[in-house]
DNA sequence: AGCACGCCGACT
DNA sequence: GTCGGCGTGCTC
């Protein structure tokens, strides 16, 4: 009889002990059922302890242990358990949003044999070629027959009956037996002079853990350095880890890489994978089989036994960051990983974020640079339009009506960058001052004429636009402010022959509308476009020449201390969608402040120098990278409350604070309310990430012993992003 | 988080 | 007289 301590997802700190007749040192990382509480949960086998937490008469059995999928091994569990102490989030649920849905119901699977969500090993597999005839399929499955497991049985019999071996292989019955998985597809492209040398300063480094910043301008060509690096390594039979910021750039990516590396087997892992997909992904980057795991920031906790290198692509993106939950970083855990296991990780981006540059600047970080683009053979060149002394059309200047006339006269495509969906920011009554306000949000509801609706961007919630004023009567009502459908109204009346399409959140709602527009977009259905950030990722507009920027002056003065690095991340990212191909590009952007560093930096496609100022900035201001922050929020329905649980958190941190530590008052967050629920935040911060960590342990500790209003919620988010 | 137990208001 | 409100406490 042992004690097996499991980790469960439940909101507690702790974890809980059971007993077992059978359990071995083996079954450490696998996933278990056990009873809790009135009924059952399942959880993960996280050690066998000699002595229970709690008195022996306590302890229950557990119901069954998983054993059908190998176990995650040490340095997973290492992995969640540093995630769970960095973040101070219970094991369980670190575990819990780690492991694959369908991989942690550890009753779900009895026979894996049976199971085609569970490919069986290498060793029991038939070689099939996906074009492979069922009948040379058959010979090879019976020639294995002797070897025999279920699933093979069932193969044959699917064959036997007439079926086609491509649905077998997509059903996960039969699995292609590869070769070399590096060995790559096609011609590969020739390298520039700096991909080249990128390449040689990476490999003249001894092998172990390396943090890389690779610093390359839009199009010159990162991600053919990433496939040269994950070259090597599958080479040598090594997999790799690569993390994209988002789930519609992993499909295109996939494709990619699938292309140059046909015999690899690419798994790609992300939150909108079907549960079996998921699962099946997972263990087969567990189980060794998988050579290149691509996904989302849930992928950083893909196990992989043979890990021989980790590419975060586009790695200041904030979609890195959970922003609910557990607020992990997954970038952050990429480099933790990396130092884990030994390897190399390469950070890459345009703009990197402040956070590596400065790694990079310091040596902390190995930095390469790509300075020229690739294929184009300049950057775009990038203008400011003063529009203090202009009179605007509906917010577009005289330049940039001009520029655009001409690329229609052209044949070429031009973009409005807009960040503002909807057609106008509020609705509001002139007469008596009455404003659009959303009943359960600090904000207003936006107006949006496509579809005849006053909606909140923040809630969801909408209603029909009124015909008259709510509070006074007035009829006169006017839309204030300008979005993407009202530029795009204004654009098809000023270019009655050109063809203006919009490409924001509202017009590529789904997966399918998405693709149309980028369909049409490329095939040259579209000469204006007007779209929010969803057009700076991504894809590449071969007959795009010209972004013109509107309304970019608004983040230059937030609040946000970090709004100026997203606005030059995002200006630079919409202006390299400028002139990729062989067109020459431009960007104009229209701003009352055309001398500010900012633009003048982006107009030099001078990050370092932006770098350099902001950082010096944030020095001074004694804000992150210079300080560590952790923020803890609080929500209720009456303001009062939140506030008055964050007091009283401020109060015990007081107490608790080392020298060196700086506990804030509490505050109402920006969008104060949100669906009906009032926010309120509490900052403290820190010169050493030590500190700060060794406080917030202690600080957790003591919030959790609060007894709270059954109505208020708290969460802790260590390294915010919006302070 | 669930889910019990437990003590006070308006109802078949 | 009960059904049910959610405060409190527990889960190995």
């Amino acid at each position: 009889m042992r004690i097996v301590r499991v980790a469960l997802p439940v909101p507690m700190p702790q974890l809980f002990d059971y007993t077992s007749q059978d359990v071995s040192e083996e079954d450490i990382g696998r996933c278990v059922r056990v009873p809790f509480g009135k009924g059952e949960k399942s959880g993960l086998i996280v050690a066998l302890p000699t002595a229970a937490d709690v008195d022996a008469e306590r302890l229950k059995p557990v119901r069954h242990i998983q054993r059908e999928v190998s176990a995650l091994p040490a340095d997973w569990l290492e992995l969640v358990g540093f995630t769970a102490r960095y973040y101070h989030a219970p094991l369980g649920e670190v575990v819990a949003l780690a492991l694959p849905p369908g991989l942690r119901r550890a009753d779900a699977v009895a026979d894996r044999e049976h199971d085609p969500l569970l490919a069986p090993g290498a060793e029991g597999r038939a070689a099939l070629a996906g074009g492979a005839r069922p009948s040379r399929a058959l010979g090879l499955l019976r020639q294995l027959a002797g070897e025999g497991g279920g699933l093979r049985r069932s193969a044959i019999r699917a064959l036997e009956g007439g079926a086609a071996v491509g649905d077998l292989l997509r059903r996960g019955w039969l699995v292609e037996v590869r070769g070399d998985a590096s060995r790559p597809g096609g011609v590969l492209p020739p390298l520039t002079n700096e991909q080249a040398a990128a390449l040689d300063a990476f490999a003249a480094v001894p092998a172990g853990f390396v943090p890389w910043l690779l610093q390359g301008v839009t199009g010159s060509g990162k991600t053919e350095v990433y496939l040269r690096l994950a070259q090597r390594e599958l080479a040598a039979g090594r997999q790799v880890l690569m993390l994209v910021p988002e789930i519609a750039l992993t499909p295109q990516l996939e494709a990619r890489v699938a292309a140059r590396f046909p015999s690899a087997e690419v798994v790609s892992l992300h939150s909108a994978l079907a549960e079996g997909a998921r699962s099946r992904g997972f263990v087969r980057a567990l189980e060794g089989h998988a050579n290149i795991v691509l996904g989302t920031r849930l992928a950083v906790f893909a196990p992989l036994p043979r890990l021989g290198l980790i590419l975060v692509d586009e790695e200041h993106d904030a979609s890195y960051k959970q922003q609910e939950g557990v607020r992990y970083s997954a970038r952050d855990l990429a480099v933790w990983r990396a130092r884990q296991r030994g390897v190399p990780v390469v950070l890459g981006s345009a703009t990197p974020s402040l956070e590596s540059w400065q790694h990079a600047r310091n040596g902390r970080y190995r930095h390469l640079v790509l300075a020229r683009r690739a294929v184009a053979t300049t950057l775009p060149a990038v203008r400011c339009v003063d529009t203090r002394r202009l009179k605007l059309d509906e917010g577009l200047s005289p330049a940039l009506q001009a520029a655009i006339a001409e690329r229609v006269a052209r044949g070429e495509q031009s973009l409005v960058f807009l960040n503002r969906r909807g057609y106008a920011p509020v609705l509001s009554c002139p007469a008596c001052g009455w404003v659009s306000t959303c009943p359960h949000c600090s904000a207003n509801l936006v107006v949006h004429l496509a579809d005849r609706r006053l909606r909140c961007h923040h809630c969801g919630c909408d209603g029909p636009i009124p015909h008259a004023c709510p509070s006074c009567g007035n009829q006169d009502i006017q839309p204030f402010g300008r979005g993407t459908q009202r530029i795009e109204a204004r654009l098809a009346e000023l270019f009655p022959d050109a063809r203006v399409l919009r490409v924001d959140r509202d017009s590529a709602r789904t997966r399918p509308q998405w693709e149309a527009l980028l369909a049409a977009i490329d095939a040259g259905e579209a000469d204006i476009l007007v779209g929010t950030q969803m057009m700076a990722k991504g894809h590449d507009f071969p007959k795009l020449t010209l972004v013109g920027v509107v309304g970019a002056d608004a983040s230059l003065h937030a609040a946000d201390f970090r709004a100026p690095e997203r606005l030059f991340q995002q200006l630079m990212q919409v202006g390299g969608r400028a002139g990729r191909a062989q067109l020459p590009g431009q960007v104009l952007i229209q701003t009352e402040y055309p001398e500010h560093p900012l633009y003048q930096c982006l107009a030099r496609h001078d990050f370092d120098a932006f770098a350099a100022l902001a950082l010096e900035e944030r020095r001074r201001a004694g804000f992150p990278p210079h300080t560590h922050q952790a923020m803890l929020r609080a929500d209720a329905p009456a303001l009062d409350d939140a506030v008055a649980f964050l007091r009283q958190a401020a109060r015990l941190a007081v107490e608790r604070a080392p020298a060196g530590l700086q506990v804030y008052d509490p505050v109402p967050m920006r969008l104060t309310r949100l669906a009906r629920r009032e926010r309120a935040q509490l900052l403290v911060e820190a010169g050493e990430r030590n500190l700060l960590q060794a406080f917030l342990g202690e600080w957790v500790a003591a919030l959790r012993a609060q007894r709270t209003a059954r109505d208020l919620r708290w969460n802790l988010d260590v390294d915010p992003l919006d302070v």
